[in-house]
DNA sequence: ACGACTATATATAAGCT
DNA sequence: TAGCTTATATATAGTCG
């Protein structure tokens, strides 16, 4: 992508090698932040120099929340292959959640229904706990987003908050001026914070 | 970069949102690889798309190892403020800091003054590491109680919202409460939500 | 929803200051 | 050291099957 291509392997000249981490780098993170957006998916990356700096991006709140996500995710996973016993790698299950319904509710429902053997039921078991953990997965993703919501009205809250204080502030200036010798005597209110 | 220039805001479209994630998601692993490649360095990245899965990359060994490391520099980060923040603990060196200001601002424009000695510039250095320190100290302290004032004031409002998360958290659990509990209480409808 | 195609938009390797 | 420019290599948005 410049002037000529380059081979897929450590650049041997320092300096060059230098100036490309700074180009790519910075393309990274560009790109990172774009597919965020666009996408609208939650995004986290991590770059340590050569000489041990960080350089980092993150999509949502911070590095912290979206780590702590990919905790609960690896743990989720962990539990389903536990239960898995020792099959297949988390590939999808073949089937869809409506299919796999289908197939119990006619275990359960029919007595008599017989065309299962014990191998397709292990199969049928595996996909099941596929589909539990894609279903806790998505049970944690909507309470992220609930959890998101939430945040956003405290925002709103406070700031229809402020917006009261000031007129509060501005009522009480206006009704006192006559005692007072006016607002210009006044410190600003949030020099309170810092003594 | 293809047909048409994309305004910088999350796809509308569903399906097309969804094909760019993936196409985008791909190029973006590619050129992470290619980074910790040509340039040697570590690189992990984690994308969660809007359905909970995950799709990652990661250098080196595992992303484990890669957040292990970031862990530790954000500890170091920690330490070496909270080394600040402390400095030395010695008395103020007798000179105001409107004087330090005085006499650097002397010995900076002119050139030909000449009443300090390698003593006392030893001394100078002294005080103004001591300024820095008690301004660093300051700093510190401000920001500290300007935190705290902020959390206070917005206690209240992080009640009513734990209240609402209890209440979503209730609603959440009745809705799906065929995950944790026996076929017998299980509704179909709670299969909607997870298409 | 998945690939192949292709016109454009971007990224970037060298070169230059 | 660090930008800026430019020629080229890549990435990808829209389209068709």
């Amino acid at each position: 992508m410049g002037r000529r291509k380059l081979e897929m392997k450590r650049i041997a000249d320092k300096s060059s090698r230098q100036v490309t981490f700074s180009k790519r780098r910075s393309g990274l993170i560009k790109k990172a932040r774009e597919l965020s957006i666009l996408c609208d998916v939650e995004v986290a990356l991590l770059v340590f120099s050569s000489h041990g700096r960080l350089f980092e991006f993150c999509s949502g709140n911070s590095l912290t929340s979206v780590l702590e996500r990919y905790q609960n995710h690896r743990e989720e996973e962990k539990e389903s292959k536990d239960a898995d016993a020792q099959g297949s790698t988390s590939e999808n299950g073949g089937k869809s959640h409506a299919e796999l319904l289908q197939l119990v509710q006619r275990l359960v429902e029919e007595p008599d229904y017989e065309d299962f053997n014990v191998t397709d039921l292990v199969e049928l078991e595996k996909d099941l706990t596929i589909a539990l953990t894609q279903t806790r997965n998505r049970k944690t993703q909507l309470m992220m987003e609930a959890k998101m919501s939430l945040q956003e009205q405290e925002r709103l809250l406070r700031e229809e908050k402020e917006l009261l204080e000031k007129e509060v502030a501005t009522l009480m200036a206006n009704s006192s001026a006559g005692e007072e010798a006016g607002p210009s005597s006044n410190p600003p209110a949030t020099l309170n914070l810092f003594q």
